[in-house]
DNA sequence: CGAGCTATTGAGTAGTCTCAACAATTGTGG
DNA sequence: CCACAATTGTTGAGACTACTCAATAGCTCG
């Protein structure tokens, strides 16, 4: 029972920090003329931090890789404010948003690289290259997936579990650095997590003081012990969590 | 302001009970003779309540149109026993479940047909119906965009919302019909959104004595103002509620 | 240094859950 | 058809979690 490998170290990836140097996953399998003709079709605009990322409003959904910083998604509910939603992080593809979704928008975060594609040309490039037909289903089933967990999370997590996992999945997701470093108040994170911020706080908190994070600045937030982090998702089955 | 249509009014479609006569959305536009093939290359099964609906467990998704009666998708979570997540009523495709997601199963509800295909086959029908394919992304989208309606349903909202809208939802993709017969106790309901029985017990009641459902009996819910229940979802802008 | 913002911490409150009793419904065997 | 058991639904009282409101501390930038 010792050289067991963690559940969340399956889930883990090569590093890409903010930077990714690899390919996105979207791509992955593609010949290099086939990149080349990917990289031909696809637009590539930078952002600077808090810049509105357009987004068309046609049917037909629009293709965006983030290849560098991150990007927002804040919805507009009808009776109040702008409330962030999601993360795009380098290497992901942006979630497609459909006709009847409710109003949103995307910003960008930090210095921002995305490669971007309208619908009908994306959909002549997926008839021209195979893989990226099947690359581009299996994108859409991992957000679906993610979707799916924040389900849950929202659903069935208590506070702690609710934050352990958000900050889990980020630290994951942008290639388990040393430190997070999100530019992120409490508020945004507690509007993700559906918590107030004076209960992120609180949690974030209980997690330095578990010895699972530390908090070098208040912004900062260093992972200090990954394994400590994921138990506090409530993820794991409580017969291995005996170990 | 009188004769202006109500916001749930533009999302209602054709009744379609819970034996759909009208094509599957995922094979609108295509013509006579590639709906034939569509029909020589889908298996169509047929299966008994509470039949296990085998899903294979490849890589690749397995795609799946309800015709008549209903699938639920059960959750199985590490800790606990088997927990309903969602429906798929006739018309709907089923959800494709990404590699990495959390086990579930899914059992029939009632008298229940399913057309179903394999991912490589289903791969091969898209290469030759474009359109097809078209339909499969529109349709991956908007059950992503159902699970972000959960997400905000999950999160934000607060015990009758949570009610409302989901008895709302299953009201309107059933076709609005007279009366909801979806044959699920009250815990069940209380698993998808998040609730106790009790809980679902008392906000049931409170909407039946609020007039917006009439129960005949206990399993049996009338949507009886469809107006009043759509209000109390909460998703009603409060300049529009004063009308 | 002080203004403005964000984060932390505390005290009290509201809403949902837990536990428990009871009622209604459904199913079963006589 | 009834009596009975088993299940499901309803209702109430108290507990607990996260929210609200409020005060203080810490960081950032002029």
């Amino acid at each position: 029972m010792n050289a067991i490998v963690q559940p969340w170290q399956l889930a883990a990836h090569d590093p890409v920090a903010t930077t990714t140097q690899r390919r996105p996953r979207l791509f992955r399998g593609l010949s290099g003329r086939q990149m080349t003709q990917v990289r031909r079709t696809f637009d590539d605009d930078r952002f600077a931090d808090g810049d509105p990322v357009p987004r068309p409003g046609t049917l037909a959904p629009h293709v965006g890789i983030v290849l560098t910083g991150a990007l927002r998604e804040d919805v507009m509910p009808h009776d109040g404010p702008a409330c962030l939603f999601g993360l795009t992080f380098p290497g992901e593809m942006l979630s497609p948003v459909g006709r009847h979704s409710a109003r949103s928008q995307l910003h960008a975060m930090g210095a921002t690289r995305l490669m971007s594609c309208d619908a009908e040309t994306f959909a002549r490039l997926m008839d021209e290259i195979p893989r990226l037909r099947m690359n581009y289903l299996a994108e859409l089933q991992d957000r679906l997936a993610e979707a799916r967990r924040w389900q849950v999370l929202l659903g069935r997590k208590t506070a702690v579990e609710r934050v352990a996992s958000m900050l889990f999945w980020f630290w994951d997701r942008l290639g388990q650095p040393e430190e997070l470093e999100l530019g992120l108040s409490r508020a945004e994170l507690g509007q993700m997590a559906n918590l107030t911020f004076e209960t992120v706080s609180r949690q974030i908190k209980a997690l330095e003081q578990a010895g699972a994070l530390a908090l070098p600045q208040p912004s900062r937030i260093r992972v200090r012990d990954p394994q400590a982090l994921f138990e506090a998702t409530g993820e794991v089955p409580p017969t291995q969590r005996a170990a």
